[in-house]
DNA sequence: CGCGTAATTGAATCATTTCAAATATCGTGG
DNA sequence: CCACGATATTTGAAATGATTCAATTACGCG
């Protein structure tokens, strides 16, 4: 359990590097303790200056409140993902990200990240490839944004499932998203009153279980196959500095 | 012109970090000679491998070909832009970049990022600035899709002429974009035929000047305001390394 | 010159929103 | 522990933004 735990958290960098040891060793030395946090609490608001944090446990959501007031969810977080990344670059930043359950963090400084750079390229560089990762995955969103809501859900359902696979094995935990319909319209950017009606009929349809606050994926294959999309895959590139 | 057009290379960094006179050699020493493209070919595919490239001087644009066969552009490139990045990391890359006007690229080979990651720690940190700050322009193009197609294209062309006057100064070049109605279709992500009929209804009221192939901004204020969106503005976080 | 691709236009259709009103659920203070 | 208010869900019907279809015209290239 600790064990899985702590390969969770550095889950992202494993699909493309495999750390020495010295560079477990660092990413065990960072320092900082854990935190927790309970849903619906405000993790990182980007404005309070460079805060960053690993999820290692629970699920997270970061949002932008839109010109007209409504919210869009950028990215749902889970475990081993990096929070307040997104928008460090940005002089006034206007998302925020908040716990969908309970939460727990490590902090993660700074300094940490200077002395990555400095002295542990590879990781340096990793953390570069987990940026364009998500780049990535953005733009994949923004094609299926071309076509039907429905097979937009499709894809973001597929997208979550594959990362639970991933994260909890072949069942992904039996693939439950705590998502409430609201999220689920703020993800896929549509209102909470149409977003109730694909939800409505994927359940018709035996694709998902969806119960409030908690939806199920019930047949991951064929939430791709209406998706369109192909399975997630990613690879390190050749120029990766030598290893410390 | 020639101090320009270097200054140009490296604006994306400019806007993170002043580099130190190691670092400007440094980059001055990057090895490869410039190469010319005509408009319409294809400068990288991501299949071939770490292909990745400076765009010196024109326009290019990344594309994905969707499920359904049609086409849809991630982002136009100006000067100074990356490309190749956007997928590097992802096994099959199914985006290409290919080039809207003539253009002159400098290749980047992946020896260069490593020694730049190996050696000059803080130039490698700001890589990653401004790839997370292409992925907070993928974020807020992202909550853009839950307004209509009007203020999208308002803020596209809105961004656009952002870039272009920081390129070209207050007049950006008189702000001519090169662009088919086609184009602009792909990147607002409507048909051909509605993008014809915004295109026309922004012309009519004074917004852009379009004769094929050509699209000017005739006002960027307004452009802005029916867009919604503030001025992009980055800023460097306060761990970036010490430079060299 | 002729052919393929891009632009134009109008009309019908469809996906999604908006509006409105009822019901359910949750957290909170009394 | 209950009542209350705030927020989420549900449902139907009307309105709208955007697509699709179809047919015509313009342009660029070999």
């Amino acid at each position: 359990m600790a064990y899985s735990r702590e390969r969770r958290a550095i889950l992202r960098l494993l699909s493309f590097i495999h750390p020495t040891p010295a560079e477990i060793e660092f990413l065990r030395s960072v320092p900082g303790h854990e935190v927790q946090a309970k849903a619906n609490e405000i993790l990182c608001t980007g404005e309070e200056g460079d805060a960053l944090y690993l999820l290692l446990d629970g699920w997270a959501a970061n949002a932008v409140i839109s010109v007209d007031g409504d919210e869009r969810i950028n990215a749902i977080n889970l475990p081993g993902d990096m929070l307040g990344m997104a928008s460090f670059v940005m002089a006034s930043p206007f998302d925020r990200t908040y716990a969908l359950t309970a939460v727990t963090l490590r902090p993660i400084q700074g300094a940490t990240l200077r002395k990555m750079f400095e002295q542990f390229p590879r990781l340096a560089a990793t953390i570069l490839l987990v940026a364009q990762e998500e780049r990535a995955v953005k733009n994949e969103w923004n094609s299926l944004h071309a076509l039907t809501a429905e097979r937009r859900l499709a894809g973001f359902l597929f997208r979550i499932g594959e990362r639970l696979e991933k994260l909890d094995g072949p069942s992904g935990s039996r693939m439950v998203i705590p998502l409430r319909q609201k999220h689920v319209a703020e993800v896929i950017g549509v209102t909470p009153v149409y977003i109730h009606r694909l939800i409505h009929q994927f359940q018709q349809e035996g694709l998902i279980d969806y119960e409030r606050g908690t939806l199920r994926i019930a047949d991951l294959d064929r939430l791709q196959a209406l998706s369109g999309l192909t399975r997630w895959q990613v690879v390190a590139p050749r120029w990766l500095p030598e290893p410390v």
